[in-house]
DNA sequence: ATATTATATAAGTAAATAATTATACAGTAA
DNA sequence: TTACTGTATAATTATTTACTTATATAATAT
């Protein structure tokens, strides 16, 4: 794949609002995939299908714990996916308690 | 509109392979809406409509110029937008005689 | 005025997107 | 084992996207 392409991919995978909140709540570090829920106001497979495409992309890693998993920003960023990250205001949020 | 979602909004108007190479050919400057149906090898009006997603989240704006359009890169941009400009190579392409 | 040229808009279409509900899978606990 | 819980996948659907061709608009030239 072209770079170019892989850009858009990139670019693709957050330019949507739900998953630059994904984002925004991951500035602080690793978050729950269950949390993510009550954030986005969305049922739990399209919390899923999202969180996929941002993994996809590689922008951010899970790390399974038990039955839950948890999921934190990649700590290698593009420097155009950094400057987006760095741009959004962090979303604090009810934690479970997993 | 909230902060998200226009930030959103910008993205997805970079998030396309076409669209980053019509950034990519402005870098340097001013180009002729004519010329970019070679670099991009789709339709004209195909072109028309990429240029106006551009315009519409104030990536570029245009220049009337007789029967020509001149687009070029607005010269304030968010540091987001400005990062994924620096990150593109330029293109090279040829220009029409306008 | 008409003809020509560059660009924009309209209408239509195939593919992609983002949600939903239903179901499967995986890990823990009894 | 079975039951329960958190997550992922499958199937479906409505919306959006990115083209296409055809047509309209606007500026220039004759």
């Amino acid at each position: 794949m072209k770079n170019i392409e892989l850009m858009a991919k990139q670019l693709k995978a957050v330019s949507d609002p739900n998953r630059l909140k994904l984002l925004a709540c991951l500035k602080k570090g690793e978050v729950c995939a269950c949390d993510f829920v009550d954030v986005l106001n969305i049922s739990q497979p399209a919390v899923s299908q999202q969180l996929k495409k941002l993994k996809e992309a590689g922008i951010i890693v899970d790390r399974p714990a038990g039955t839950w998993k948890h999921y934190r920003l990649n700590e290698m960023q593009q420097p155009y996916i950094q400057a987006i990250i760095d741009h959004l205001d962090e979303i604090s949020f009810q934690r479970c308690d997993c």
